[in-house]
Order: C-alpha cells, then sequence, then structure tokens
DNA sequence: CATGAATGAGGATTCATTCAT
DNA sequence: CATGAATGAATCCTCATTCAT
C-alpha cells in the first residue's frame, strides 16, 4: 500500500474527520474542504468514497503483528497498538469501532477478516505463553483473548473519548504489568 | 419513560436498522418500511429522528444499575447487561458502539454520561469489594474496572459481530468466575 | 401499464424533451421545471430515471399491433403508427431512434425486443399477403419488410425532422397507396 | 478536411465510442483512455469537443455524392454508402441517428443540411431516371426518395444492429435490383 | 506532445421534514 | 392515526476544460 501525497493527506483527513464526528462527517465535500480543494479533485487520488474508506481501514493494521513469541509477542502487539495510536490519536476513536462501517459488507467484511487475522496470532501466542509456563494454563485461550484485548481496547478508546486526558502509554504499562501480574 | 406501544415499535426497530447497518440504515423511511407505514407516520408518535436516537440511547441504560454490595454488585451488574442484550439482541451490536453517534454532541453526551454513571456506581463496588476482601487490594479501582468490563464487552460484542453463534450466558457465567479467580 | 396522472406528466415531458434536444436534454432537473416541481418530487412517482425511460420506451409500442390479416393488418399497421405519432408528435422524433438509448444495454434490449417483435407481426402478415395474391411472391418477406418500413420510418423521421411541416396522415395514404401499386 | 494521424485516431475513436454506447458514451475522458492517453492531451488535437463531433459528423459524408447520372448515380450513391460503412462498421449505427445530435443545433444543421445537399441530388437523378424511361414515371420525385432511400437506410441499420451479422454488400445488391424490379 | 492537479457546472439520488387532506 | 405530494439541503460523482510544468 503506497499512497501519494495527497492520498495520504485524504486518508489522514478522512480518520480525524471520522474520529472526531462519526462516520457521518466523513464526506467527500468535508475531506475537500478541510484539504482547501473542491470535491472533484478528491477524484484525481481515489476512484470513490468506497476506496478512500477502505485505505483508511487497511490503515489501522499496519505493522502491528509483531516477530516474536509467547508473553513477548503478547506485549509488543500492545505496545505496538498504543504507539500506533498515539503516533495518529484519530486513530483511537476509530480503529475498534467497526460497528461504524456496518453499512457496507465490504468495509465490514475486511474489518471482521482483520480482527480474525490478529485473533489467530495472538492466540497461538498466548498458547506459547501458556506452554512456557507464562501464564497460568487453566484459562481457555479465548478466554485469555478476552481477558487481555478487552481492557486493551477499552484503554484506548477511553483514551480517545476524554480526548487523550491522559498519559496513555503509561497506563498501557500499568495494564500490562498488572495483566502479568494477575494471569499468572 | 413510558412509551406507547408505537413508539416501542419504532425504537425496536430503530434498534435493529441500526444493528444491522450501523448508522446509515437509520433512516425514517427504513424506519416506516420496515413498520408497514409511510414516513410522516413516524412523526405522529416522535417530534424527530432525533427524539428517536435519544430514546433509543437511554434504552441502553435500562435497570443495569443493581441494588447490591461489592462483588455481588459488580456480578449483578454484569449479568444484567448480558439479559438485556440476550432479550435484544440487537443491542449487542449497538450499545457499546459510542462511536457511531458521535455526529451529535447531544448524543454523544448523553452517551458519555450514562458511560460515566455506570463507571462511578461500579467504582464503588469494586472500592466495597477490595474492602471486604472480595477482590485483591493491590489494583487500583480505575485498573480493575477496565479488567472487568473490557472482556465484559468485548464479549458482548463478539456475540453480537458473530450474530449470536455462542451461548452468551454460560460465556458471561464463565468470564465472571475466571474474573472472581484471577482478581482474587 | 396504468398510470397515475403525475406519471402521464412525467412521461409526456420526457417524451418532448427528449424528441427537443435528444438524450442529453433528458435530465430529472428538465423534468421537474417543465412541470413546475422540484426534482426530488419525481422520485415520489418513479423509483428512477431508469424506470422513466422505460416507461417511455414502452409507450412506443402502445396498440400498434393491429388484429387483421394480409395487406390488411400492414396498411392498418401503418396507419396505426401514424396515428400514434400525430397524436403525440414528440413520438415522430424518438421512436425509431434506437441509438439515442445505447448506453444501457436495459434500453437497448427492450427496444430491440419490441422491434423484433413488430417484425414477426409483419413478416406473417407479408406472407398472407403473398399467399392471398395481394402482394407480388417474388420478393423474399425480409426484403417486403424493408422496402414498406424504411419508407415509413422515413417518413416520420422527415416529418419529425422538418418539425411536422406537412400532413403526415395524407403522405401516409399516398405512400401507402403508392407501394400497394408497386408491389402489386 | 485534411487531418492528422492522431486526429483520425480521435475521430476514429470517437466513432467507435458513440456506436457502441451511444452519444452518452462519448467522454473526453472515453476518448483518452481508448488511445491510452489523458484527457487534455486531446486538446492539442481539438479544440473543444463541439469540434470532434462536428467533424465525426463531417466523415458521415465523405465522397458519398457520385458523378453520375439518372439511375446509375442512384445506384453509385447506394454503393457507396454501403462501401463506407463496410470499410468503417461503426459509421452504421452513426451516420443515420440524426436524433442523437439533437442537443446543439450546431450539430443538427449540419446534419440536416447534409441530409439536403444529398435529397437534392439524389431527386435531380430520380427526375433523369424517369426522363430516360429508367424509373416509372407515375410516382413523384419526393416519394421516390423515401421509397429508395428508407429501405436503404433501414439495411444499413439493421447491419449495424445486428453486430453486422449479415453480408452488407449482398444484400445492398439484392435491395437495388429489387427496387429496379417494381420502379420500373 | 503530453501530464498531473485542479475546477465550475451539473448530474441522479436520498434525507428529514412539512402540509393539506 | 395515517397518507400523498412535495421541498430544501445535502450526498456522491462525472463532465469539459484549464493551467503550470
Amino acid at each position: 500500500m503506497t499512497l501519494t501525497n495527497r492520498q495520504t493527506e485524504i486518508i489522514d483527513t478522512a480518520l480525524k474527520l471520522t474520529a472526531e464526528g462519526g462516520i457521518q462527517e466523513l464526506t467527500i465535500k468535508n475531506i475537500a474542504t478541510a484539504l482547501g480543494i473542491t470535491e472533484p479533485a478528491i477524484y484525481r487520488h481515489f476512484r470513490n468514497k468506497s476506496e478512500i474508506i477502505k485505505t483508511m481501514i487497511r490503515k489501522f493494521d499496519e505493522g502491528v503483528v509483531p516477530e516474536k513469541e509467547g508473553m513477548e509477542g503478547i506485549a509488543a502487539f500492545i505496545r505496538s497498538r498504543i504507539r500506533q495510536v498515539t503516533d495518529n490519536p484519530s486513530l483511537a476513536r476509530v480503529m475498534f469501532a467497526e460497528e461504524m462501517f456496518l453499512d457496507d459488507p465490504e468495509y465490514s467484511e475486511l474489518l471482521l477478516s482483520m480482527m480474525h487475522r490478529h485473533k489467530n496470532v495472538l492466540l497461538r501466542f498466548f498458547q506459547e505463553a501458556q506452554e512456557r509456563g507464562e501464564i497460568r494454563r487453566d484459562i481457555p485461550a479465548d478466554l485469555l483473548f478476552r481477558l487481555v484485548f478487552g481492557p486493551v481496547r477499552l484503554l484506548i478508546k477511553q483514551w480517545g473519548m476524554s480526548n487523550h486526558a491522559f498519559n496513555l502509554q503509561a497506563h498501557g504499562e500499568e495494564l500490562l504489568s498488572t495483566l502479568r501480574k494477575i494471569l499468572w
């Protein structure tokens, strides 16, 4: 996914608009106005709105899957998510808002496939962590996934909804160490 | 919040439409068509679309706050959420999708105030639970909230996104007992 | 095909616009303005522009196929076409302009199927006429079709392009009797 | 009308596009894409779209008027039309579709003046043919024109609409000899 | 001779809402 | 309690054309 400068600008604007006002605010006109150009100009850079949204969604996914193993992999995944979100704070309000893209099956499928891909990677991490004794063994991987990523999602969401009122990174580390503590 | 029959029908339809296709599918026309009436007829029952959405949002909140204390209160809260959602499965895809209502400050405030109210009640429960020794004391209440309700939210969301592919109540109980175990 | 009053008005306007300025002039806005209403109002009466065009095309076909036989059938067909066109002069510039509707396969198919239906009826008439000795037998039916309907089409087209500068009915009768004479 | 190579390519593409999808498909973008160049490049070769269309229309007229007399002239005219169309099959669907160019008076006038010029030449041929006894004298020239060119037009149109499903030249000769026979 | 980026005008369509009946 | 007909505002998108490079 290599984007031109203008394309990146458009996607970033789209992200910001969606984060601030929901999908309803994501209109071609709003993007164009925010960029100081006219609506038709957008179409030189993306075939249609659908392509913009799909490119935006694909951005949620950028380089999150780490090349580690076990508990290390899990921690790396969480940290990469947090880094991604602090780098581009708009993501915090959009990344886990799958419902916002429900209207077009194309989007929901894209999102769902991303979710599943991540989940599979993480389930493997959990299994490894259990085998290595990094995590207690009496909790099924599925449940572990929920116990770990439920809080991570909620933390990021709270950070977004609070307009970044607290230090996400610090809270992320705190969450991580607490998770380590209670899951073993 | 006493609703006439027709009003209840309208809200339920609104809920279903939003759950299935996102906010974008929630149009007066879609509600009217689903109910087999015409668009102007809707306005006999609600002043405008805004009222419909706000009534819908208020439904997320129905009788969730239990009159218990400590760990009992927390468990009761979670069980009441799960009951609410199994009673009206559409809620699962809508209830925690705050981002969907971002476009109108009126909605986000309503939602946010609900979130805060719940959070305060729950923080009290956590404190009580810690004081009573039902929950370990070395985790700040804020973090506890995330650790408990992150997974609950994710569980309900997964149930909704999977089109109710698993037994939510059973998974809820499993989650609850695991939480008790690890937070001990 | 029963149309409401408004629908008939819309189709008649569409016909007139197309006749006067070609397909390019057939816009929802032009129809609406001609009728003194706004564009969205049109959509109360037709699902979309496509339905308007298809309804318009179907009008070319109204009651043209006579219940006669042989030469009588042919004459009746021609006279009914001429009557149809004098009743609604806009038809003259549209009816045989199949190329105007080339952009949508739905239209061209509709048009083509109409053409074929008519052709089949007429080929039968020609055959009957030849069997009865009303028409000379040394010309294949296909060619007869061209010899008769080529001139009819051209006559109607000339009438339309000349802004109805001559008496179509009289010229039609003249053409008819000449055809009888030369095809003897 | 001397055209550069690129101009000829543009006109041929325009012709093909119009033949295949009607005037609506004749856009600068479609021409450019078909030629593998960008839209602004078109404007190096034609001042504007109007010039393209007018050049295209003028092509309908290329070398059709023969230097013969009487029946010979008529036959030559028909044969030249058929040759023109077999040389460039797209013409078959465009040449006699005057209605397609109705939206701009400039085009319709151009087309009409062409039609009239041809008609005058042909009327002279008919007159000569009648004087020479090549054609029966009891039919007015106007009507003769319709009787001959109605079928010719229809034949060419049928050939175009059928995607050149039959041998146009052979059918043309058959039509010609039949015309000779019945008009004698 | 060609492109990349842009624009003003206009296209079809949808939306929430109103009003007379 | 409901409908039929309408509207203003907004949506996405396409078109011919321009201009700097």
